[in-house]
DNA sequence: ACGGGTGACACC
DNA sequence: TGGTGTCAC
């Protein structure tokens, strides 16, 4: 599964920066007092007391480690420290770890090309920098060299004799007869060094970085001296830390590759590796990733530092080990609702603070069949359009669960087998929001992509468009009789932590379940219409959710989130993927309202040449189509047919063309 | 059948 | 595609 990509010519400045123990400098910038004590977080307290998720460096010194229960920690140090991950809807919330990664991040970004790795990892592309400061300011010609950047370790340059290890550092920086790409990793070293400075000063976390000539390497060399501190590999010192480096240490060859490579080849350290010819890789490992190993044996990579600041998913999940599995419809649909809401959260403000919008839902669970046959049989994972709104998701996510149930349990109505009943166990849900894109900063979002429709080349008729859109499914193909009120009073107010599911089981077992409709079934959520399900393709996500949805789309209707995609799919002008480096934490640039004298402009044009220019018709767009966008985006819309009243009116013309002719077909905003 | 919750990515 | 599998922190 690694792919090669071969080495550029041009000798980069890699940097890969590594939080130290993050979580838990987390809590003790939160908490003061355990600075200095051993420290670990841990999740779920109630059992054997929570696994570790962070180690402070001290508690590792007592021999505490990660993936420890709690009682084991505290057996092995006694006086560690246990903080408690946040608990929100009955789940592990990471949001303040986020937030406190997205902190780092808007540090980090300002240098270079950044890509956020990981909630604590960070790559940057610090070529450019690097070879600025060679031209304007080489390292040689510095009065003084920062004392961080003094302290790096440097492979090859032996730091044991004496105390004056930060002058043969400061000569390896500063030699003039260096290597080019050694010049450029001493540039590496100050920048990164600062960085890492700057990073402790704005934000109190520590962190270690690794410099090189790529990702790889600089990832290996930023856990090779921990915590707080740097570690440079010079391209002569490459092949001897390789050499005698176990493979497993490598990143990709942690798991079944590394194993394979070790149990088939022999191959233990990467110096192994080495003697193998690609074609010999290849037979045994295919094409791409023979070349890969043979690349990476070298300490070639070419992998590219991807400009990119913001996760591509946002997913919400949670296990339920063996007695807490879940056995009921109506408790999974419990704790699919809590999920949904924090995904519905983390959505929203992504929304807000990145003008971005996810257009698929994800449901995946992992579950057991009691009885019978092939028991590991995996729990097909389902999407569907993503409709925005809480209750949305919600349903969708419901639906595609009960979806995936059926397809699980197989293909045979309502009757169990036999006589036995055939019966399911849930230990893991979670629900992702994936495809996400950028809506047209700034402001008039919506005249820009209606815009972009018709310039995009290859798909912007509105033949092309309905086709597409004909048949947007949506999770409810399953819909089931949503029995909201039984649901909630059936649902204990959460007890779930006790040891097993206290919930009523009536619906467990596939014999009953008429609630899990195999064919059609009127769908009844709030609006319930009844439609019949498309007869042919029973496949799971085919159909609308409302059956006056189904015909108003048949008739040529446009789904908002398919005018994204299209958008999306039209080459951006943005050149650099790079986002803003302010990212989240700096809360919003300019929310909606920060209008710009652009958009009163549009709106004229907009007015006027509506239903010509663009692909489709404004008045083509529904209620349940409008509904289905973001609610920021369906303020903007409203404030774009009438943009007297548009937020910041006081610049607009505000000729009020568009505010009756087309408001009409708009509803009111809803949530 | 506890390393939990999240994420990225390659493959088909 | 969407769905699966692997890997990593």
């Amino acid at each position: 599964m690694p792919v090669a990509r071969p080495e550029t010519s041009d000798a980069r400045v890699i940097a890969h920066v590594d939080m130290d123990c993050f979580y838990v400098q987390v809590e003790q910038r939160k908490q003061p007092e355990l600075r200095g004590l051993p420290t670990a977080v841990v999740q779920y307290n109630e059992w054997q007391g929570g696994g570790l998720i962070a180690v402070s460096y001290e508690a590792r010194r007592c021999g505490v480690k990660r993936s420890m229960r709690g009682e084991e920690a505290k057996a092995a140090c006694p006086d560690i420290q246990l903080v408690q991950v946040p608990v929100a809807r009955g789940k592990a919330d990471l949001n303040t770890y986020r937030t406190a990664g997205s902190e780092v991040v808007s540090i980090l970004a300002q240098s270079g090309k950044c890509e956020r790795a990981s909630i604590d990892e960070v790559y940057l592309d610090l070529t450019d920098a690097a070879e600025s400061m060679l031209a304007d300011a080489p390292p040689e010609s510095l009065e003084s060299i920062d004392e961080e950047a003094l302290k790096s370790h440097i492979l090859g340059i032996n730091r044991e004799d004496g105390d004056d290890f930060k002058e043969s550092v400061r000569d390896w920086i500063c030699r003039k007869d260096a290597d080019r790409r050694d010049k450029l990793l001493g540039c590496g070293i100050i920048i990164v060094a600062e960085l890492r400075k700057q990073v402790l000063k704005e934000t109190e976390f520590s962190c270690s970085a690794g410099v090189a000539h790529n990702k790889m390497l600089a990832k290996l060399a930023s856990g090779m001296n921990k915590p707080a501190q740097q570690t440079v590999v010079p391209y002569a010192a490459v092949q001897e830390l390789l050499t005698s480096l176990p493979i497993k240490k490598m990143k990709q060859l942690g798991g079944k590759l590394g194993t394979s490579l070790q149990t088939d080849l022999g191959i233990v350290t990467v110096g192994d590796l080495l003697q193998f010819s690609e074609t010999k890789l290849q037979e045994h490992y295919g094409i791409n990733t023979g070349t890969w190993l043979w690349n990476i044996a070298r300490g070639i990579s070419g992998e590219e530092v991807q400009g990119r600041l913001l996760p591509k998913s946002h997913g919400s999940g949670k296990t339920f080990p063996g007695p807490r599995a879940l056995r009921s419809l109506s408790n999974v649909q419990h704790w699919l609702n809590q999920l949904s809401e924090e995904l519905y959260e983390r959505l929203s403000s992504d929304l807000e603070q990145n003008k971005r919008i996810a257009s698929t839902l994800t449901l995946h669970a992992t579950a057991f069949r009691s009885k019978d046959s092939d028991s590991h049989k995996k729990f097909p994972s389902k999407s569907c359009p993503l409709r925005y709104g809480v209750t949305k998701v919600q349903e969708d996510a419901f639906n595609l669960f009960q979806a995936a149930l059926r397809e699980y349990m197989g293909p045979f109505g309502t009757k169990p087998q036999g006589n036995k009943k055939e019966t399911w166990r849930i230990t893991g849900l979670s629900v992702s929001a994936s495809k996400i894109v950028d809506i047209p900063s700034g402001t008039s979002s919506i005249m820009r992509y209606f815009q972009s429709q018709s310039t995009i080349p290859s798909c912007s008729t509105s033949g092309c468009l309905q086709e597409h859109v004909a048949v947007t499914p949506s999770a409810s193909e399953s819909c089931s009789e949503q029995k909201s009120a039984e649901t909630e009073a059936a649902m204990p107010p959460d007890k779930d932590m006790s040891i097993t599911d206290t919930s009523p089981d009536l619906d467990n077992s596939y014999g009953n379940m008429d609630m899990v409709p195999e064919k059609d079934v009127s769908c009844q959520s709030n609006e319930a219409t009844e439609f019949p399900t498309q007869s042919g393709s029973n496949k799971g996500t085919q159909t609308k959710t409302s059956g006056q949805k189904i015909k108003e789309k048949s008739r040529g209707m446009h789904s908002v989130v398919d005018i994204f995609k299209n958008y999306s799919a039209a080459p951006r002008s943005k050149q650099e993927t790079q986002e803003d480096s302010t990212v989240s934490l700096t809360s919003n640039r300019g929310s909606l309202s920060s209008s710009t004298s652009h958009s009163s402009e549009m709106n004229k044009e907009v007015g006027d040449r509506r239903e010509t220019e663009w692909g489709y018709k404004v008045g083509e767009i529904d209620q349940s189509v409008f509904d289905e966008l973001p609610y920021e985006i369906q303020r903007e819309f409203r404030s774009f047919l009438r943009p007297n009243k548009r937020p910041n009116a006081g610049k607009s013309k505000g000729d009020g063309s568009a505010s009756s002719g087309i408001a009409h077909y708009f509803p009111p905003l809803k949530r």
